[in-house]
DNA sequence: GAATACTGTCATCGAATTGTAACAATCATT
DNA sequence: AATGATTGTTACAATTCGATGACAGTATTC
């Protein structure tokens, strides 16, 4: 999957690098202008995912830069988050005459802004919520849940457990190495030893019971889910 | 079939205007009032499908307007939604003294509120009605009427008590983190800890007494609300 | 303005979970 | 069959996690 791109519409300088570098750390692609008619022109050229956009801008003001975007049937659909100093603006940013897909009132927290980005992303991506659902030979795994049946049966496991049982079928048919599972479930801080996947694996076995026999042991390599 | 007709009540000329233009390019029938008691008037006399209200109006306010309505035969099955600028008033908007429909808080993008003025007059016409209340295991939630009955029994719950309920009611069976959790009940900006949620379940729990056992906990993960 | 209700934070407690180590069983190779 | 390497099994101590109750700061109500 490829990044998601962002670009950053914003005068401060300062504002805007912090922002670039804290985008890039969070996975994202993230572009950068500095006034309005700059800020059009990329979002014309690039396509961004979505515009992060200040309302105070040198030129071309944040008002015009949006309504501009989403007048172009050619970019009318990238989502744009206004930044705003006033709150009194807010009533008429959004949507109404400016079509605007959210807000944040400066000054504001990353992680809030970091938020909205995703929330919107996510809404308007329509990323319809399917429903990950796997089942095989007596074993239904939902992922949405975060429930196990065995033969209709539902069986609690423990957080990672289940984490572990759900990266080996995501990767059903391929081989795992206990280094592979330790970065993936466990994470890359993880520093404790490669055996503690075979405890794991064995209690996770215990409680799947019969179904148990589709986490095959690869000897001498790992272990992988029966395709 | 003939166009439905809406009725718009709201002091700010723009923003009239503007749902104005985008409703009838929706393809309804747009009444406009500026103020409380002209809209009293029209709504009396064209008797509208819908009124979208504002709650912030010279004269007389979008509350008494609302009852108004709300009192006489002839137009209390007119459909009401309203507008307001905070979201802490909307606890007592709907259902409450006011008999509102539903409302929307500002600021809002029209696609949101046509969507909002779509699903009133599908669930008033009584052609499909909307599924706003949950009734399971001697609990009743009715999400519009912002009411909780166990076992027949009303139960008052706190404004954020209901919110965290409706909103494991609406993703029911789905696992949700304590920072989705967070982020949709709470909002983007709040920066608390996550255990506040933990204190909350708690609360809710205890007042729902025996149908608690609806919501369950997903160790490690979070919390979910029983299919 | 006093009383009441609501909210978020914190400390504590018990129980579930987890990583490790030690030992047993199994396998591949000779 | 003997050997060493690899994996399975078990027990256990340390840690993590969630429930709970208390509390203080606000907001709301009368």
């Amino acid at each position: 999957m490829n990044k998601q791109s962002i670009l950053l519409v914003e005068d401060d300088e300062d504002i805007l690098q912090l922002l670039a570098f804290n985008f890039e750390s969070a996975g994202f692609d993230a572009h950068t202008a500095e006034d309005g008619s700059l800020g059009l022109a990329k979002a014309r050229r690039h396509k961004p995912d979505l515009v992060v956009l200040d309302l105070m801008l040198p030129g071309m003001n944040g008002f015009d830069v949006c309504k501009e975007l989403k007048r172009d049937p050619e970019t009318m659909d990238i989502p744009v988050i206004m930044l705003t100093a006033r709150s009194e603006e807010v009533d008429r940013i959004v949507g109404l005459e400016l079509g605007a897909d959210d807000y944040v009132v400066k000054p504001f927290s990353f992680r809030e802004l970091l938020l909205r980005v995703r929330a919107v992303l996510r809404r308007s991506s329509g990323t319809a919520p399917e429903r990950t659902r796997i089942e095989r030979d007596g074993l239904e795994v939902d992922l949405e849940a975060h429930k196990v049946l065995v033969h209709g049966q539902e069986t609690a496991l423990t957080a990672t457990e289940f984490k572990l049982l759900a990266e080996l079928i995501r990767t059903a048919g391929r081989v795992r190495t206990r280094d592979q599972l330790l970065a993936s479930v466990w994470g890359y801080e993880f520093e404790g030893y490669a055996r503690t996947v075979d405890t794991h694996i064995r209690r996770l076995r215990q409680k799947l019971g019969e179904p148990a026999r589709l986490i095959e042991t690869v000897r001498g390599v790992g272990y992988r889910f029966k395709e």
